[in-house]
DNA sequence: GTCTATAGACGGATAGAC
DNA sequence: GTCTATCCGTCTATAGAC
């Protein structure tokens, strides 16, 4: 549970109060578990609100999926050293995952909710489109570039699924650094080495 | 929505009817969809018998909570050639969740339900602990198992996860084939190469 | 914009007859 | 072992006063 209590009085702008609420509860506790009441009470409204401002539940869940970092901050600069953004890339994904646990809970309930609902998958699926295979596409080998973003969001994901949700021992009790020298060449791999180019590469790039 | 209707009549064993039940709409709804009338129904028994058999709902979780496929014989030979295990092993994979839509409609129930539900987090990660984990002993590396079967069910369940739960594009579309040609070096590394080893070795282990 | 009150539905669980 | 009946809590959503 990060950082509690009200905002500093000055800022009662409803609207986002209630949103910010509604993304910690969804990443908390999925969509089902989450509840209008809950979500009244952590931002300190009253529940008929939500409804005046998101219609119903799936819209306030449409409006409070977001991404917690940005992705084109995070892969800034990487193209300067094609040959490590591998290594770079996990390394900066997991500085953000270890210090900042917000952020980390965040992207983890987007997990939550894309697993535990129809809808949110869609609309994860589209965020995750729209921003970072656009900011990969810098940093990514000319062929295949949908292929390998996806292949390099796989693994990242099944990386945050192991380490932080499911708590497999293996992954859970690595050290960042440990996981910068695995995982490092495994991205390197997906986004410069061969990639199935050989196969059928014309259904490949689409 | 797999294999409907009645069972020949013959096998009246209600206790399995309704973890098979249970089974299926844990996997396509998640904990918090799946209605213990829901199950009932499917299942063609009184909702009361459920709590008879299971006491509560968790506890009809804990008992349909099986991996549908055995790993042990998914992994067989795997180390006759352990220079190309790497392939075989995503090969293999693919091949059942390609072919076989139930086990994988299954194990991405595994999934959901592990997402959705923190004692069933707990639950699988034993399951997996308890499975994977002893069945990969036989072809990975002598040096920092655990981890090396963690990065290993990381990809993989990554992959699960981006083509038949969000279904990004860029894995969704691809062929096996070129699925096996991306990752079987990845696992093939996880599975041999370094992994970390130089950091800390003596907290790997474990 | 904000809140009170409540409708309307559903789900988990139990008691107890057969 | 199986089923009927039902309790009790909780949830989303709405109507309407202020």
């Amino acid at each position: 549970m990060p950082p509690r209590g009200r905002r500093p009085v000055g800022s009662s702008d409803t609207r986002q109060e209630i949103l910010t609420a509604a993304g910690e509860l969804f990443a908390e506790r999925g969509f089902e578990r989450t509840t209008m009441r809950a979500v009244a009470a952590r931002a300190d409204v009253d529940p008929a609100l939500i409804h005046h401002y998101f219609v119903n539940k799936e819209g306030l869940l449409a409006a409070a999926l977001v991404l917690p970092v940005d992705p084109a901050a995070l892969l800034a600069g990487l193209d300067k050293d094609p040959e490590h953004a591998g290594e770079a890339l996990v390394g900066r994904l997991l500085g953000v995952w270890e210090g900042d646990p917000d952020a980390r809970h965040r992207m983890v309930g987007l997990l939550r909710v894309g697993l535990s609902h129809e809808r949110a998958a869609a609309g994860l699926r589209d965020l995750l489109g729209r921003t970072i295979l656009i900011a990969l596409s810098r940093v990514v080998a000319q062929d295949h570039r949908s292929l390998r973003a996806a292949l390099v969001g796989s693994q990242m994901g099944g990386l945050l699924l192991g380490r932080y949700v499911l708590g497999i021992p293996g992954v859970r009790d690595a050290t960042p650094g440990q996981l910068v020298v695995a995982i490092g060449p495994v991205l390197q791999h997906y986004l410069t080495g061969p990639v199935g180019g050989a196969v059928a590469p014309a259904t490949a790039s689409r």
